[in-house]
DNA sequence: AAATCATACTATAATAAACGTAGTACTATG
DNA sequence: CATAGTACTACGTTTATTATAGTATGATTT
């Protein structure tokens, strides 16, 4: 038998499970969004806009458009007087109520909103 | 007493708590290096790299940069042979345990990484 | 009827963030 | 002397986010 001289396949690192939910969670102002939809039980855009106060109407029309598809949140047309739009969370974005918590917790305690 | 016409100045709306934490937070790739450091007591520059898979250098080196001044990384320089840099968390950075955890919580129950 | 307002966006051009790729500077090892 | 490991920086390109303005719809005011 003879040893050939052959590359390893080195072992694949462990991945991080964490991932998916950083590419959601780690883009501007998804956090933000879901603290204010956790808060009410639904908004509309420019209501989140003021919220958010500075935040590009481009920029929510698409991050909205991802948690939408992302299945965080509920897009609801009203027709009222005036028809408008209704932005909600559904089970799965309420499911982050945990995540803000942790995250405000955080904040308090280290960011001190307080003493800045 | 006439009651003169004049624009109320409305009420600031309160804002957001959560947004100095979603600054640092709501950025790519800082919940993942936070994941692998509280993974291990200390990571090098390449091995970060490599467990984040894909991470152009520059951008892991201002993300590390600006954690550190932020206070949640500690940077440290070991002079051995082959002298390096060792990246570590802080005890403001591992208080972000909680956080972590909620979001690999939420990120098993609802994106489900064993059927993506 | 015309102008104005509210709502929910889209469009455009500019800047900032992240990217791929390559290269630097140091030490050690073959 | 060449190669490898470590920790980055540099350069040019693509993507994300921004400021600002504009569109489309329907209701309200003049």
């Amino acid at each position: 038998m003879s040893m050939s001289l052959q590359i390893e396949p080195r072992p694949a690192l462990p991945l991080c499970p964490i991932e998916p939910a950083a590419h959601i969670i780690g883009q501007k102002w998804t956090l933000q969004i879901v603290y204010f939809l956790l808060d009410s039980p639904s908004m509309r855009f420019c209501e989140l806009q003021d919220r958010l106060g500075g935040v590009n109407p481009s920029t929510l029309s698409s991050r909205l458009k991802m948690l939408e598809e992302e299945g965080i949140v509920r897009r609801t047309q009203i027709s009222a007087i005036p028809p408008h739009v209704e932005y909600s969370l559904t089970e799965m974005g309420r499911s982050l109520e945990e995540v803000i918590r942790a995250v405000t917790q955080w904040s308090n305690t280290w960011l001190c909103g307080c003493c800045s």
